[in-house]
DNA sequence: ACATGGTATCTTGCATTGCAAGGTATATTG
DNA sequence: CAATATACCTTGCAATGCAAGATACCATGT
């Protein structure tokens, strides 16, 4: 998998992850694992980043299976970050997709 | 517009171009341009490095309008390139559509 | 003759991000 | 009490895009 692919996006996929519900680092790397390729060394620093920017806050929670769950919550401000970055997402894959289209031989 | 996207996928955007046929560097600027806001800074190294690693060909050509043009031409490696670089955005930008649309309070 | 602006090339150093490779600690199971 | 899964973390490196420069050719205007 193209690592440079996902620069910028890792940060719209785990804004987007938290809107739905807070969740703790490790669910995160698992559940976007799933569809990306992504490891806990770029997860947490990237978590760290997210909430000393004051999109998240976090809270700890007993778990029974382990250690201790750091849960990240989104705040108004991360919600607001996830909508903005959700629509640049958006707007800058259609116009990747217009370039490429824009290639007559390409017939894939 | 967020330059973390852009990683990668100029790269993309350039190969994508010459298969459509032979372009120099002031060109691929200004035609990528109409759709993803980059410089000059950025294509110069970039087709340099792609040089390097065998997927382009280059040869200069005179203008009349200015400064020789020097063009840049795909190898077979260069178009074997663009295949997979293709292929991997399209996978990747799916995968990423998932994550994003996996989340219910998506209303926008 | 000289300045301006468009065309066209290039380089240097910085900022940002993802990742491999490590480390620490808790609970369960054998 | 070793192994495994869960769960957290840090450090330094690699890769890419960009701002900010530099150089040079050609046409037009003053």
């Amino acid at each position: 998998m193209n690592i440079q692919f996902k620069k910028g996006v890792l940060e719209l996929c785990v804004l987007s992850m938290l809107v739905r519900k807070d969740c703790y680092g490790y669910e995160l790397v698992y559940e976007i694992s799933k569809r990306i390729d992504i490891s806990e060394g770029t997860i947490y620093p990237l978590l760290r980043r997210l909430k000393e920017e004051g999109l998240m806050s976090t809270y700890l929670q007993e778990s029974g299976e382990g250690p201790p769950r750091k849960y990240y919550a989104l705040t108004d401000q991360g919600r607001q970050k996830e909508r903005e970055l959700r629509d640049e997402w958006l707007n800058f894959t259609v116009s990747v997709g217009k370039l490429l289209e824009a290639n007559p031989n390409a017939v894939h």
